[in-house]
DNA sequence: GAGCCCGCGTAC
DNA sequence: GACGTACGCGGGCTCG
């Protein structure tokens, strides 16, 4: 079973979904209000069986699916036992012309609808789910029935669409007291009101449970009853003898019920959109009708080249007149604060579009309206607030027209955004991948515009009869995609999210990125210098002690070196061999010279290679500075990432390392504040868990590691030694990570048990996070996502994933994310009052850097004062947790000495 | 030579 | 495999 776990193993499993159509109408009837259309025709039951049905689908999980709908003729059943479902068979008199269209709305999805006469949705659910469970499905019955639970065991599922709860064998136990297979014994004692299944007088869930499980059928139970010792029960069950045996008939569901399709044509298939949207149009459910991919096929008839005063003219009136447009610009690089503007595009919706040509080269430049008059009348519309936009990426626009001396203002809809807040956890929010996946359309590349390789053109090279359609086709399917993930967005309760705090964030980060950080770059120069020659005499003892050259860098020869020529003992292995890593050099540091010599080649290498020697060469010849390009849609957990520079990973904890922070330095006359949350993450858990010992240690300003060591050891944290200490602060945070005793052991250089007693311990000592531990990974597997505190949320479609080493992973990620995500929730509201403050307090101030804990700004000598406190003010209050926030604050010349 | 994967190491 | 989230380096392989 080597293929378990490869990237083919989540598209080749098979994930059978059966819906049970007959009681989700009834229940959606029931939950909603009485909607009706402008003609009158009730909607309700449909409205509520639409959204459950669309978003089933939108979740992605299913690749097989059908409808079960009751059969319109009695049933074995009702031959039974004619009270059966009495209060039921007459469906009131307004849901009654629903069930045509929700039969046609199945139809416009493509659905397989499944009916027979004389069959209940039930028979035709359980016998298609055991018969395609036996050929290898998973199957997920859609349900709220409790006569389904009987079903449930390895590979099938109930999932309730309506209360959105997952119930797996654990839920059943714990609802009934009886596993799955003897669900319809307990049922056949207690009965359904709503069915008019009899069960036993007197009898309920409580009392039924035991009863079933002590004699592990009714039939045992009522051949038994002297056994009873309880005078009443054994007289109720006595009198409900015959009611039970019916009832169980009743409720069993009868696994025999005729399943002739074929299991492959369940397969999901395409809706019949034109019918689907028109249906939904019909019934006015606008909402819905705006989420599904738009009818035609992008048509690029509508998209026209703007180069004259009066082309110009129409263009502006019908932005004007739009309720909304998406805007995109077009440049000379990717990186945005090398790009110069080549031309602007526009889309109002109905593939209506227009390019503008503003820098285009050569020939072009000729047709072209100047850039200043363009940007000049386009200015009050893209500055004004009030007038909604899309934009794909706005932060890059943002910054490209800021460098033109145009602020972006009233962005409303960033489908990148949009598509991170749903699902973070998958890369490709880019508009190419956005188009291909939401709506069908491929993009024309930018390679068959501009070549590729050392000949590819830059934009303003491109003639602009391939320019135009290009670029109003990046702002059309950006309009499209905003209109169809902004109502997903809101849907799934994000909006506020995107609203408060990503979509402004994305103004802060582009001034971030404009305003740079100072290096000194002879500094850099003056430290390789140095390095390249403490390399070549390290390289020079390294060749000493394997008695041969070879090329260092590589891990490959070096393994050569160490196991083979040396003969030392392989600690541990990688895919490819064995590793190398610094945990295996060091435990062989013992036995050979040469481990630690790599291990300082590696240190003095990976600073020269990836800082001193790469940062000059990003420095910005317009500015002198470096900026760091920070993406707001990369993590899976809510954090930034930055790159080109990374800024978030540059050195601290060595000496050497830190001389690199030492190159970061202020203008003259100017300092760089340093702000940093102390914990944050250990106060979000606190918070999360709701831990009194935690709560208790942060409240009191303790130092939280040597508190943990004094717990576990049962000593006062004045006695704490630094090695305990230690010890505590390895296990803090490895409960943030979900550590094993393995590596908590391996980490500290400890025996496996004693890690696993420290660990133990520690839970005896947080019951509260143990618990929260339980409630988050069970709730998780439920909703298959975790959230934060600010409700952004990351999907874990394979937390039940039968390969061990997946499923476990994902519950470590069930576990950090709300952790680490949160806190980046968190610095992100700082970021977001710090920057609107900071004007006030110091007008040439600037946020410059965040690097997840902390912020950097650059400010006047002269506002030092003011700003510090105020800054830590404005991080510790940023958001109210069950802890206080705490901030550290540090200033200097250079960021080194910030800290 | 470009592009990709891998092992490794830096940060929080 | 075995503790979460990133980015980017050099080596080394594949492909055209």
């Amino acid at each position: 079973m080597s293929a378990a776990g490869s990237p083919n193993e989540k598209a080749s499993r098979q994930r059978l979904y059966l819906i049970d159509g007959s009681s989700y109408i009834f229940r959606a009837y029931h939950a909603l209000p009485a909607l009706s259309n402008r003609q009158g025709e009730p909607t309700g039951a449909i409205y509520g069986f639409a959204t459950m049905l669309l978003k089933t689908l939108r979740e992605g999980e299913a690749t097989h699916m059908a409808v079960a709908f009751d059969s319109p003729e009695p049933t074995f059943r009702h031959k039974l036992f004619d009270a059966y479902k009495a209060n039921r068979v007459e469906p009131p008199e307004d849901l009654k012309p629903q069930f045509q269209r929700i039969f046609e709305l199945v139809e416009a999805l493509n659905i397989p609808i499944l009916r027979r006469p004389g069959w209940e949705a039930d028979d035709l659910m359980g016998a298609l789910a055991v018969r395609a469970r036996t050929e290898g499905f998973e199957i997920v019955l859609v349900t709220g029935d409790k006569d389904f639970m009987q079903l449930v065991g390895p590979g099938i599922r109930m999932y309730d669409g309506m209360r959105d709860r997952w119930i797996d064998e654990e839920q059943v136990v714990e609802r009934f007291g009886v596993p799955p297979s003897l669900v319809p014994d307990a049922l056949a004692l207690i009965g359904d009101a709503s069915d008019n299944v009899p069960g036993v007088r007197g009898i309920g869930p409580k009392t039924a449970g035991p009863l079933i499980v002590r004699f592990g059928s009714v039939e045992a139970l009522l051949d038994n009853l002297d056994s009873i010792s309880s005078e009443s029960q054994r007289r109720k069950l006595e009198e409900g003898r015959q009611a039970a045996l019916l009832s169980k008939r009743l409720v069993t569901i009868d696994l025999g019920a005729p399943i002739e399709v074929d299991l492959p044509e369940l397969g999901l298939r395409d809706h019949d959109l034109p019918r689907l949207r028109r249906l939904l149009t019909e019934l006015e459910f606008t909402r819905l009708v705006q989420s599904l991919a738009p009818v035609q096929e992008l048509s690029k008839k509508s998209y026209q080249l703007v180069t004259t005063a009066s082309a110009f003219e129409e263009m502006y009136k019908e932005l004007e007149a739009s309720t909304a447009f998406a805007v995109d610009s077009e440049t000379t690089s990717l990186v945005a604060m090398r790009a110069r503007l080549v031309g602007l595009s526009f889309a109002i919706g109905d593939g209506r579009a227009w390019y503008v040509p503003v820098g285009h080269d050569g020939g072009a430049a000729d047709e072209q309206l100047p850039i200043d008059f363009v940007l000049d009348r386009l200015r009050p519309l893209l500055e004004n607030e009030e007038k909604a936009k899309y934009a794909q990426n706005t932060k890059y626009d943002h910054l490209v027209l800021r460098r033109h001396g145009v602020t972006l203002r009233g962005v409303v809809g960033d489908p990148m955004l949009f598509d991170y807040l749903l699902d973070p956890g998958k890369g490709g929010h880019g508009l190419d991948s956005l188009a291909q996946s939401e709506l069908g359309h491929t993009n024309t590349k930018f390679e068959e515009l501009a070549g590729k390789g050392k000949s590819q053109l830059t934009f303003d090279k491109v003639p602009l009869n391939k320019a135009m359609p290009y670029a109003c086709e990046d702002a059309d399917v950006t309009y499209r995609l905003a209109r169809i993930l902004g109502p997903r967005v809101q849907e799934a309760g994000l909006w506020p999210l995107y609203e408060e705090v990503e979509q402004p964030l994305s103004t802060v980060l582009a001034q971030m990125e404009i305003s740079g950080v100072g290096v000194d770059r002879q500094r850099l120069e003056s430290i390789a210098v140095e390095l390249k020659e403490r390399i070549e005499l390290v390289r020079q003892e390294v060749f000493r002690h394997a008695g041969k050259e070879f090329t260092v860098a590589s891990p490959k020869q070096l393994a050569t070196v160490l196991f083979e020529d040396l003969g030392l003992p392989v600690i541990r292995r990688t895919k490819t061999g064995p590793s190398t890593d610094v945990a295996v050099l060091e435990e062989l540091a013992g036995q050979h010279p040469l481990p630690e010599a790599i291990l300082q080649y590696r240190q003095l290498t990976k600073l020269k290679s990836t800082y001193v020697d790469a940062l000059p060469s990003l420095i910005n010849p317009e500015t002198g500075r470096l900026h760091t390009s920070y993406s707001q849609t990369t993590t899976a957990t809510g954090r930034l990432s930055s790159s080109e520079p990374n800024l978030q990973n540059i050195p601290i904890r060595t000496e050497d390392g830190r001389r690199v922070r030492e190159a970061f330095v202020a203008e003259p006359q100017m300092i760089l504040i340093s702000a940093d949350y102390s914990q944050i993450e250990l106060r979000v858990l606190a918070h999360l868990a709701d831990d009194p010992a935690l709560r208790e240690a942060f409240e009191t300003g303790q130092d939280v590691h040597a508190r943990t060591a004094s717990e576990l050891l049962g000593t006062t944290v004045e006695k704490v030694s630094e090695s305990q200490r230690r010890v505590a602060k390895a296990i803090n945070f490895g409960i943030l990570y979900g550590m094993s005793p393995f590596r908590l052991a391996r980490d500290l250089g400890i025996d496996r048990d004693e890690a696993k007693q420290y660990i133990d311990s520690y839970f005896q000592r947080h019951r509260g996070v143990a618990s929260w531990i339980d409630k988050t990974v069970a709730r998780a597997r439920e909703r298959r996502m975790v959230t934060t505190i600010l409700g952004r949320r990351r999907l874990l479609p394979e937390i039940d994933s039968k390969n061990y080493n997946v499923g476990s992973a994902a519950e470590r990620m069930a576990l950090n994310t709300p952790i680490q995500g949160s806190a980046a929730d968190i610095i992100k509201l700082a970021m977001l009052r710090v920057h609107e403050g900071l004007g006030g307090i110091s007008p040439r101030a600037r946020l410059i850097l965040q690097v997840h804990d902390e912020l950097v700004i650059e400010a006047p000598k002269e506002d030092l004062e003011s700003l510090a406190g105020w800054l830590r003010e404005r991080m510790e209050t940023a958001i109210e947790l069950l802890v206080p926030l705490k901030v550290e604050v540090g200033w200097g010349e250079t960021w080194a000495l910030a800290h």
